[in-house]
RNA sequence: AGACCCGUAGCUCAGUUUUGGUUAGAGCGCCGCAUUGACAUUGCGGAGGUCGAUGGUUCGAGUCCAUUCGGGUCUACCA
């Protein structure tokens, strides 16, 4: 037999394929059923860290539910990611010297379909390497025609409700997109920036007055000035008129308490176009430019806002001619020089600010004045917030409901349309007068609404969240009645990280809510978010992204430079990323596997927010592996050496011992899978196999089995050995996929078994418990036995004689003399004898109520003796203290409950006991 | 401005809610010992923390309350 460790690479893509072809993943038809839907990854993007995570947990999930006799569905998919594929195709092109404008849309969205094919397998061919048990026969993309239909759907049901409407209002623009991008697109950032101070001239005087402004640019398009209604200072100037420098424009000055007189200089321009609080400010005053051209107050309803930006953010319309054409951060530059000539500008200083990027393109936004189709987001958010404080769902944590219902209760309406190409096309249709219908074609518009056409279709497409918050129940078919939907829907769970809380989970609950008039899923896993070892989010820019697929495969530090190098916003970072991944991977990373990633994910897998994945752990468990496939190979070998056949076998109190073990652990496990603790599953199993099977089953059954003489007895200990074993895969299997079923197979096989059966079909045991059968103490004797050979270098490898002496029960007494060979051989002994002889040198220790002595004439120093036996007293006696302390308070023997007090005067006799027992064994020294 | 999370052994983390109750646990690392017989990706033994700080409630606090220090996240933001 060779000795080469454990190697996954050996088999592990073997049997993701057998398991695929066998079809083990396809859902059945029983209406028990448990169900799952993937959060869909970009399909063009690769696997990282977080996926692995996820995907691992969700595996687990749905791995353990099918081995309990579920109807499982794992529903797998991707999405189009919209504006990050288009980003991505477009910067081809432009490497090409070509553009999306240059080849149109239709070549464009050829382009990107193009793209896709090549790069679109990329992820799930990872998600197959990660053991993820997906129903690959009902794979979807959110651009296959069935799903575009769904997503048609609903937009037109949504639209025909009233709940879809379109509007012309300020957005965040993207200017490098060229796109509108909603709330949560916006990244802002704190930054230094400047703020100006410029004087605007009262209308026919030489007063003026100061207004201080971030965005001086803008100023084009002002449409008044506004003061607080109760600043004294400018009370007067309330109803007259300024004019705008360098413009000749004349503005109103209006009073309103959005001004804050503290703050600036009390006066505030107002450009309704281009900032949101001027927007709001601007509506209530109904400012607009009047028939005479010139710009004043009215009604709400004659609220007309100014633009001098253009989608390019261009300076346009009603500024100066000098400026058209002009970025509006060239204008910027142009116009305070211009300013500052004319005498207007009176201050430049230094402000602390927060600003709008966008969080793909990373650039300053604008709000910008545009039309855009909004979705009626109040309305949803109340069934979706009811579901939630109705506990039809809950959230794992439960802290994260309050984020939930923070963002729901002050819910802004949904900026869905997108000036993109690639993604859902709005469906709507516009007749000659631009009046706007909806449908699934032109056809279809035209014929309900009895039309002659032609129509133009509306150019926008959709958010991409759009189409993926319809993703539990469109995946189903929606809106046909499918029977999958009856089965599978709501899923049972939802397993995704909090930083798309609001971007997915939110809008999925909403529209779920909406459409199915149900929810989407029961409970919603919140993961934490995987970072670095030193808790820094991993990042392409920080240089410390880890790819699953390299702890899987290995990886040698030339590839993993590349990989982290290649394709750098930021090139500078280069040299300092190189040499933080040199030091941190002198060699590359080795092979671990995915079942040593996967049970890392586990273990790590805690309640927390974040999680720092330290390369270390995996180590560990990937030696974890390599101890499970060596204690199979153990059991392959008894069976070899012993001619094993398989029949019924005899337990044995070790056995028992085990089986007992293996109950608990199953009980435990179910509870930690049930309440989302994989961490604590993770642990239970790995003291499980490591510290009661390797370490005691096998150890004590290695020495049966070496002693016994009677083949039938042999048998019977390599049987229960099988038996432990194979309940251990089976408990391991949802974790550890790969090597349990590789096992298994190998276990079949040597019981003679013809034919694949795997894990899933074999199911969990049915075990049953039985009470402590002494096994534990027999242990712990040993244990101690080894702790005196330790204590004591001069018995280091002496062969010793054990005498139990004291109260030991009736059943221990026999278990010990039924086990005596064993024990005597793994401990070194040459017989255990109960006796209340007292020995003249002897090493002695107090257990509970017996104890252990280990006569050893000439053999060991009494002083030494002497000194460790007076420590231990000295140590029991502390014990007795506290204890005693606590049980003379009398206002803890009256107020603690009856259990507790109990417990301490428990604690107190057997403390009693072995000081008594150390007393003894020193008085006998000294004497 | 509001909300939330974290601070426990050298490191990475459990334990803190439902249920306050032994002398606070694990893995890695460290120290000592062991070597070819499932496994050195091993075995055996050991050292190491008073639970960020302060105060309070309680018979009893890592756990509950208050205050405070340090680190982090999200949401909303005044030109």
């Amino acid at each position: 037999m060779d000795k080469k460790p454990y190697d996954p690479s050996e088999i592990e893509q073997t049997l993701y394929q057998e398991w695929e072809t066998s079809g083990l993943f396809e859902p059945g038809e029983s209406s028990e059923s448990y169900s799952l839907a993937i959060p869909p990854p970009n399909v063009t993007g690769t696997l990282h860290m977080g996926h692995g995570f996820q995907n691992a947990i969700m595996d687990c999930l749905i791995r353990y539910h099918r081995m309990s006799g579920k109807n499982t569905l794992w529903q797998v998919g991707t999405d189009h990611a919209g504006i990050a594929t288009e980003m991505v195709v477009e910067r081809r092109l432009n490497a090409e010297g070509k553009s999306k404008e240059s080849i149109g849309r239709a070549a464009f969205e050829k382009e990107v379909w193009d793209w896709k094919k090549y790069s679109g397998n990329k992820i799930t061919s990872q998600l197959r390497r990660l053991g993820s048990s997906l129903d690959w026969s009902s794979e979807r993309f959110t651009l296959d025609d069935e799903y575009q239909y769904a997503v048609q759907s609903a937009f037109i049901q949504l639209f025909e409700d009233g709940l879809i409407y379109q509007g012309k209002r300020l957005v965040n623009w993207d200017p490098v997109l060229e796109t509108s991008l909603s709330d949560l697109e916006v990244v802002n950032k704190d930054v230094v920036i400047k703020i100006w101070e410029i004087k605007y001239l009262l209308d026919s005087t030489d007063e003026f007055v100061t207004i201080a402004t971030t965005r001086p640019e803008t100023l084009f398009g002002d449409m008044a000035l506004a003061v607080n209604p109760d600043d004294e200072r400018f009370l007067h100037l309330v109803g007259k008129s300024a004019v705008i420098p360098l413009c000749d424009r004349v503005i109103p000055i209006v009073a309103d308490n959005y001004v804050d007189p503290e703050f600036g200089t009390g006066v505030v321009k107002i450009t309704p176009g281009h900032d949101f609080n001027d927007y709001e400010l601007g509506k209530r005053h109904g400012l607009h430019i009047n028939d005479d051209n010139q710009c004043c107050t009215g009604s709400e309803k004659e609220f007309d806002p100014i633009s001098i930006l253009s989608k390019e953010v261009k300076i346009i319309g009603v500024a100066p001619e000098k400026f058209h054409g002009m970025d509006r951060f060239d204008a910027r530059t142009e116009l305070l020089k211009d300013l500052d000539a004319q005498g207007f500008l009176l201050k430049e200083s230094e402000y602390e600010s927060t600003l709008p990027y966008g969080d793909r393109s990373d650039q300053i936004l604008e709000p910008l004045l545009t039309d855009q189709w909004y979705v009626d987001a109040k309305t949803l958010a109340k069934p979706a917030i009811e579901a939630v404080k109705s506990k039809e769902i809950t959230f794992v944590p439960a802290n994260w409901e309050k984020t939930y219902f923070q963002w729901m209760d002050n819910i802004q309406d949904w900026c869905v349309s997108r000036q993109l190409w690639w993604g859902h096309r709005i469906p709507i249709w516009y007749d000659a007068d631009g009046q706007a219908y909806a449908g699934h074609s032109e056809e279809d518009v035209m014929e309900k609404n009895n039309l002659a056409g032609p129509l133009i279709q509306e150019e926008d497409v959709l958010d991409t969240w759009f189409s993926s918050s319809l993703w539990t129940f469109a995946t189903l078919g929606w809106p046909e009645k499918t029977s999958k939907l009856e089965l599978f829907h709501p899923t049972t769970a939802l397993v995704t990280g909090f930083d798309i809380i609001f971007f997915w989970v939110a809008r999925m609950i909403m529209m779920t809510k909406y459409f199915m008039k149900e929810v989407p899923f029961k409970e919603v896993y919140i993961t934490g978010l995987i970072k670095d070892e030193n808790g820094q989010k991993m990042s392409k820019s920080k240089g410390n992204i880890l790819d699953p697929i390299d702890l899987i495969d290995g990886v040698s530090l030339e590839a993993l430079l590349e990989k982290r190098t290649e394709g750098m916003m930021q090139p500078q970072l280069k040299e300092k990323i190189i040499k933080q991944t040199k030091k941190q991977f002198p060699d590359g990373i080795e092979s671990y596997g995915t079942d040593a990633l996967r049970y890392t994910y586990y273990s790590l897998a805690s309640p927390g927010r974040d999680i720092n994945f330290d390369i270390g752990r995996i180590k560990g468990y990937r030696n974890f592996c390599n101890k499970i496939w060596n204690a199979f190979r153990f059991i392959e070998m008894q069976a070899a050496t012993h001619s094993y056949q398989p029949a019924e076998h005899k337990a044995d109190a070790l056995s028992d011992w085990m089986s007992q073990k293996i109950f608990q652990s199953s009980l435990n496990c179910k509870t930690h899978i049930e309440t989302y603790r994989f961490d604590l599953a993770a642990a239970e199993i790995y003291e499980l196999v490591w510290s009661n099977f390797c370490d005691w089953n096998i150890e004590l059954s290695k020495v049966a089995i070496q002693k016994s003489t009677d083949p039938s007895v042999t048998a019977d200990l390599i049987g229960n050995l099988f038996k432990n074993f194979e309940n251990i895969l089976k408990l391991l299997h949802p974790f550890m996929p790969f090597i349990t079923e590789e096992l298994f197979a190998k276990m079949n096989a040597l019981k003679g078994f013809d034919g694949r059966q795997f894990l899933v079909e074999a199911g969990f045991a049915n075990l049953t418990t039985s009470k402590d059968n002494g096994v534990d103490e027999l242990i712990n004797i040993i244990s101690e036995l080894r702790v005196i050979r330790s204590e004591n270098a001069n018995i280091k490898d002496e062969t010793l004689h054990l005498v139990l002496s004291g109260n030991l029960a009736p059943s221990m007494v026999k278990l010990i003399q039924e086990f005596e060979e064993i024990v005597c051989g793994i401990a070194k002994l040459d017989a255990i004898e109960f006796s209340t002889e007292d020995y003249e040198e002897s090493i002695e220790k107090a257990m509970t109520n017996y104890k252990i002595i280990i006569p050893l004439a000439g053999l060991i120093d009494p002083e030494e003796e002497l000194e460790r036996l007076r420590k231990e007293l000295g140590n029991v006696e502390k014990d007795i203290k506290i204890i005693s302390s606590k049980l003379e308070n009398e206002q803890f023997v009256a107020k603690a409950p009856e259990a507790v007090v109990q417990k301490e005067k428990g604690k107190i006799t057997t403390a009693e006991n072995k000081k008594l027992m150390l007393e003894k064994s020193i008085a006998k020294l000294q004497s």
